[in-house]
DNA sequence: GCCAGATAATACACTAGCGCACGATAACCG
DNA sequence: CGGTTATCGTGCGCTAGTGTATTATCTGGC
């Protein structure tokens, strides 16, 4: 049931809304990040490698959801500024096994903790059950665009 | 008032949901787009324009809130591809005008029923109230990360 | 009128992402 | 075992965005 047609209004503006709070969410971040020389994608792979490091390339272009050419260029310039390093499986000689540096180490915790911060800040002001609710809301968008995704290939 | 420290839960589960939201849903408009053959970029450009043809460059800039070189490089390409042309303002001989083409307004229309069609699937089954709370919300985080990058440039 | 400073567009260098194609290597199956 | 198929990483070309510097032009104060 359900004629699934929304009041056009709120459909548009949930549109720019969710485009313009992530663009304006991806600003802040990179204003936060710029002191440490750190950009959001190079990040994000430090921030995944921190939890399961030594994973594959391959491996973290399927968890950051990017192509793997992607993830070449990034580990390229993370290994140029020798906050990781590549190392060849010994058991397969095709994959290359990406691992933290001890220099990178440190500033993990210091982008954590600016990114908390940072959170903190632009959550501001909305209590907690409307964060919830936009949660469950934003979840629900996230997986109507999964099953979009899966199936629009036809 | 307000210890405004929420549970860290809400906190970093929403910034991973708007970012993901984000990216899945441009995802899902790059490839509603792909058979038009316009970059999502380039599709915002054109909406613009529709709204208001002539515009300069610099006010595209500030309207999609990106750099004036990206725009440069956005309309050398609309151009190239005839969606659209440059004109020199005959008062002002540093600005290049911006017209749409023919070969673009039948465009923006299909454009527009792509979209709306896409945001319905995307938010089907998604009550109109709950959709109302999450755009009031996610308008209150836009006006904490306006403020926020207004001021944090110190 | 004229010069200093603002503004429009561009040039250049960089990071980042996509898609396609490729070589090398593994894995699977007849 | 051998041949097909799949997977890992990379090269290349494209779009897109940023920041800084440059050039051409306009404008405001004197």
């Amino acid at each position: 049931m359900a004629t699934e047609t929304h009041s056009i209004d709120w459909e548009l503006r949930l549109g720019y809304l969710i485009h313009d709070v992530s663009r304006l969410r991806r600003s802040a971040f990179d204003r936060c990040m710029k002191p440490l020389n750190v950009t959001r994608s190079q990040w994000w792979v430090l921030a995944y490698l921190s939890r399961q490091d030594g994973m594959t390339q391959s491996q973290l272009a399927e968890e950051l959801d990017i192509g793997k050419v992607a993830v070449g260029g990034l580990i390229d310039r993370l290994e140029k500024a020798q906050f990781l390093r590549r190392e060849a499986d010994p058991g397969d000689r095709r994959v290359n096994r990406v691992f933290l540096e001890s220099k990178s180490k440190q500033l993990i915790a210091r982008m954590r903790r600016v990114n908390h911060k940072m959170n903190a800040q632009i959550l501001a002001g909305l209590a907690d059950d409307k964060l919830e609710a936009t949660a469950v809301a934003l979840g629900a968008i996230k997986a109507n665009l999964l099953a979009y995704l899966q199936t629009a290939d036809i």
